[in-house]
DNA sequence: TATATGAATGAGTCTGGCTG
DNA sequence: CAGCCAGACTCATTCATATA
C-alpha cells in the first residue's frame, strides 16, 4: 500500500477546513481535495464520508440534505477546534503545497526525458533511413518496415503531446499557466521541430 | 504490546438524467 | 422505455499509527 497522504487526524482537520470556507456535500470535497492536489490525490468515498459521520457524531458539522445530497456545514465546536489546532492546519497545508511541487517537479523531469528520448528516436529514425537510401534503389511504394516506423513515430508523437498537456492542466488547475507559459512552450517546440526536421530533411 | 483510532481502497447500491 | 452512465453514498476490509 502507498503511504498515506494524510498523517493521523489530519484529514479530519483538513475536512473541517475545507467546510470551513464553504458548506460542501461529500462529492465536492473529494473534488476540492483532488483539486488542492493537482489531481494527484484523490480520496475514495469510502475515506470521506466515514469521516464527516464522525465528525458530526462530535458535533463538528452540522449535515442537511438538499435533495438527493448530503451538505455539511461546520459549526461553532468545529470552528473553536480548528482554531484550537491552527498551527497543524499550517503544517498540513506546509506539507502539501512540498508534496505538489515534488510532485510537479517528478512531471518536468519525466517531460524532459521523453522529449530526449523522442529526439535520440527520431535521429536514429532519420540515420536508419539514410542508410537504406544509400543501399537500396528508391521505390515509390512504403515498404511494411517503414509503414510500421511511421506507426510507431505517430504513437511517439502522441504520447509526447498528451505528457505536455497532462502537466499543461495541472498547473493551470493551479493558476500557474499564463502568457510567459504559451511563450515559452512554443519556442521549445519550435526548437525541437527545427532539430527534428533538419534531421529528416538530411535524409 | 495490545487495543483503539484513523486513512485508504474498492465493490456495490441507489437514483436520476440522457439516449437510441 | 430499456439500457447506460454519472453522481452520491454505504459497507467491508486492510493497514498504519497513536496511545494506554
Amino acid at each position: 500500500m502507498n503511504p498515506p497522504v494524510f498523517a493521523h487526524g489530519n484529514l479530519r482537520l483538513y475536512l473541517l477546513a475545507l467546510l470551513e470556507e464553504q458548506p460542501r456535500h461529500g462529492y465536492e470535497l473529494i473534488q476540492a481535495l483532488s483539486d488542492r492536489f493537482g489531481g494527484t490525490y484523490s480520496p475514495s468515498a469510502g475515506t470521506i464520508y466515514p469521516r464527516l459521520a464522525k465528525l458530526e457524531e462530535e458535533g463538528l458539522v452540522t449535515k442537511r440534505t438538499d435533495g438527493r445530497k448530503s451538505v455539511y456545514e461546520i459549526t461553532d465546536a468545529g470552528r473553536a477546534e480548528l482554531e484550537s489546532r491552527r498551527h497543524e492546519l499550517d503544517a498540513i497545508e506546509d506539507d502539501m503545497t512540498d508534496s505538489i511541487r515534488r510532485l510537479a517537479e517528478g512531471v518536468r523531469a519525466e517531460v524532459d526525458s521523453a522529449m530526449r528520448t523522442l529526439r535520440a528516436e527520431l535521429a536514429s529514425a532519420a540515420r536508419e533511413a539514410r542508410k537504406a537510401a544509400t543501399t537500396e534503389p528508391a521505390t515509390p511504394q512504403p515498404t511494411a518496415e517503414s509503414t510500421r516506423a511511421m506507426h510507431e513515430a505517430d504513437l511517439a508523437i502522441t504520447e509526447f503531446r498528451q505528457q505536455i498537456r497532462l502537466e499543461l492542466r495541472n498547473q493551470a488547475n493551479r493558476g500557474r499557466v499564463n502568457a510567459d507559459t504559451v511563450s515559452l512552450l512554443r519556442t521549445r517546440l519550435a526548437d525541437v521541430r527545427a532539430e527534428v526536421l533538419q534531421e529528416l530533411a538530411q535524409g
